[in-house]
DNA sequence: TTCGCTGCAAAATATTTGCATTCAC
DNA sequence: GTGAATGCAAATATTTTGCAGCGAA
């Protein structure tokens, strides 16, 4: 796929490269309104999924019914505090021996996994 | 929260029961209309909503942009093959050490998890 | 010039809400 | 009898599709 550079899609990419955790459609909507890029939705629904299926992007879920987006960097996952909403990231692999179990034990070659972890961040869990 | 025994919501559970994985509202509502129980989508939701409230069904996604529901068995994750859609379990507690981790160098609480593993299952992986 | 990108309208899908009626306990 | 459950209609939220025009390379 050839993915040509266009002010929508700088903006779509520039706003999760600059967001610390992962955005919906709507917080990506809202903020290119209020850029004055008035930029429609549809747009920035093909954007998200073209640049997804580019590898450019992370699809995640937390349980909300709607899809998260982030910029692809290294392999995390996420603490999400459900007292506050805060995300923080985890860095590291901590599956591989998991998986390397599952292929042997299940004959499943695993490709990909989601892992998120819910609970309460420090600032919450002191009140 | 008091849960009343009807015939609409005895339905559902015992086909939660029954299902070898986690299904979607929509399949509830076909299997209901295929025993002639013509019971309104908004019952299912209502039901799910409840049954999930008060513990007895697990809520989970598989990055489809739906839930998927299960009746709460012991503590599992899913293999879910892209290539034909089974949804296999596997059992185990394999994150405890990682969560323990998480509180101390993160000071986060992990209250629960969701980890869903994705490739190719036993058949699929050899055609 | 050529595809890819965009906007608009409309549709599809998933889920929720208001309200009046019915039913389980 | 009372509070919970249901059905119907309508609404909301998220995401997708068709089509015509625009724009990047």
């Amino acid at each position: 796929m050839n993915l040509k550079n266009t002010p929508a899609r700088s903006a779509i990419y520039d706003f999760l490269v600059r967001s610390s955790s992962p955005v919906d459609a709507g917080q990506i909507i809202k903020f290119l309104r209020s850029k004055n890029l008035n930029t429609n939705k549809v747009t920035v629904y093909r954007n998200l999924d073209a640049l997804f299926k580019n590898g450019l992007l992370e699809r995640v879920e937390f349980g909300e019914g709607k899809f998260r987006y982030e910029f692809k960097k290294n392999h995390h996952h996420h603490l999400i505090c459900t007292n506050c909403g805060k995300i923080e990231d985890i860095s590291g692999e901590y599956l591989t021996v998991i998986e390397n179990k599952i292929r042997k034990e299940n004959g499943f070659i695993v490709k990909s996994h989601s892992l998120e972890f819910y609970g309460l961040c420090r600032n919450c869990r002191n009140n």
